[in-house]
DNA sequence: GAGTAAGTTGTTAGCGCTCACAATAGTTTC
DNA sequence: GAAACTATTGTGAGCGCTAACAACTTACTC
């Protein structure tokens, strides 16, 4: 592999002439320079990363911290983050969390911070995350997604109050006066944020906000709670936690007999690839994971270029209908 | 930060001696050894990774190249490779291709050189990425998953062609005799994998080959597929090339009042968590894509530690029987 | 007890790059 | 035309670590 060194040799003139060339610092001619770059592109020249890494202490990597990293709206955003950090000439780096506690959250920002990282990004939809993180303070700008940061944390997320409002507008616009919510597990920001958006909104028109449920995420725990609301019948809709419990309460409202959308309709949230061929195809909230990623990146960004303080970013989520819900009987 | 020398002086010894410590040579007397770690963790010392990988060449870190890493199998996938590479004390860089080109290839590796990535595991299931891997030799193992490798590239697979005998073996031993399957787009290696081991195993059987579509994995050209098949009714059992798909196509059944199993039964590939509250339930083939990804960090591993040559790692695949299939009428 | 081997520690150099500063050439100002 | 700039290029040092070698102990052999 060429050095600095000899791509300066053959264009005759000095190492450090090189580096600005690369660098690309104003004060280097115009002839200087081509010659530089014929000389670069002869040899094959690349960066050696790690000797410039270890004078500048950057490393041009961004650690994305994440948990549940196969689900479809953590891997999205991770997706977003990785195209708009490429974009920008950084590298990423990842550190999957098996289970959420802070020892984890200080082992994988430790890890991070051997690379000398520049920055972190943080996928990990617990509560506690931003706690450990406002503890911990890793002296590198740190983006916390699904949040909206704290004192020294950047946040980005999808306004998921305003998702559930929109969730419980399009049921009180049918008519439903009975909107029950199957909540995620509260120890998510998401889903506790859902579940106030659903009682605000019920409050709002003035009906009860009485029935919730709290499922896991999971298709399994939507049917188990799905079979015991078809037995129960307390509410004509339901404003599920996501999709893939919507999928399980479908198939138990099917297997015990309760017809969607004409008995109960029900809405979901996310928008997967999928949930437009669910039985029957869902109306659902869609948020849009890899905008929310690229956001992240810019936060990230300017934080680390122009060195801008902490900031939030609020990415819009939309109603999706289609056919699992209707006016009530 | 602390450095070498900062951690030598304090436990009287030279920094060369801390290194070695550090690095378990096994030269240093149990006494010096513990008054180092002493010192190491007095002073709260990390290693400096980029004035290590200067000097050694090495990175300890593996560069992951995925496409559709957003997809349930990638992204395990993806998420068994971290987790076995930080097991091994290795970090992981992640690029993600937005299309599969030569072109696109060969940047994300150049990427990954750029960072000195001790090695690089290939999740790209289409077939000219191999050719182009070939072609361009990194000069560092590669893993490529989803393949049986090359002369110059390691392979990690689940038996596809297997799963496609399991799969259309249960529709025969229920007694379909017409067994249509719905492939994959053939520019994916798995996808060809699949239909083969369908009309091999139906050929074996005396049984005819000639019913096959042809879709894309989405959930929408299953459904499309499906809305065709469903006015023809050719074949009393359906091998689908994935559980999206089979989404897809048990939706435009059920619209068009093709009951499954009774009419039509329907096999999956993939298992996916939702699969087992589709409507029917899906009986399907399962992947186990974590162990897939750690059984390439095992090749990889090898690789570069040991030196072994190119080699080949096959997980096995498993039928998941539910719902979805039964006995012809 | 001299000679050899094995175990332990220290010394020096250099990986490839950027930074701070020095030096030179070219331009402007009065 | 000398002083004072500005633009361009070069020089030397050092980031923190490991590899190679040197040096010193201790133990063992005959």
């Amino acid at each position: 592999m060429p050095r600095l060194e000899d791509v300066a040799e053959r264009a005759g003139v000095s190492h450090q002439t090189v580096s600005r060339v690369i660098n690309n610092h104003p004060n280097v001619s115009k002839a200087t320079r081509e010659r530089v770059e014929a000389a670069i592109a002869e040899l094959g020249y690349r960066r050696n990363t790690a000797a410039r890494s270890l004078v500048t202490r950057k490393s041009q990597t961004i650690g994305v911290l994440g948990s549940e990293l196969s689900q479809y709206g953590p891997a999205n955003t991770l997706l977003g983050v990785e195209h708009a950090a490429r974009d920008a000439g950084y590298f990423v780096s990842i550190a999957a969390l098996r289970a959420v506690s802070r020892e984890a959250i200080f082992d994988a920002i430790r890890h991070f911070l051997d690379q000398s990282v520049d920055g972190i990004v943080v996928i990990v939809p617990h509560s506690e995350t931003l706690l450990a993180l406002e503890e911990l303070k890793p002296g590198v700008p740190v983006v916390a997604v699904g949040s909206l940061g704290s004192e020294s944390v950047s946040g980005a997320m999808v306004d998921q109050k305003r998702g559930a409002e929109l969730a419980v507008g399009h049921l009180i616009e049918q008519g439903h006066r009975r909107i029950g919510h199957i909540a995620g597990p509260q120890d998510w920001i998401d889903a506790v944020a859902r579940a106030e958006g659903w009682s605000a909104a019920l409050r709002a028109a003035g009906l009860d906000d009485n029935l919730v449920v709290e499922g896991d995420w999971s298709a399994g725990s939507g049917y188990e709670i799905g079979r015991k609301l078809a037995s129960e019948r307390t509410a004509t809709a339901l404003f599920v936690g996501n999709d893939q419990m919507s999928l399980g309460l479908l198939r138990a409202f099917s297997e015990a007999g309760v017809r969607v959308p004409e008995d109960v309709s029900v809405v979901g949230f996310d928008d997967q690839p999928e949930s437009g061929y669910f039985t029957p195809p869902l109306t659902t909230v869609r948020q849009d994971f890899e905008e929310l990623g690229r956001r992240c990146m810019d936060l990230m960004l300017r934080a680390i270029e122009k060195g801008d303080t902490v900031s939030t970013t609020v990415v819009e989520p939309e109603l999706v209908v289609r056919g699992s819900t209707a006016a009530p009987a």
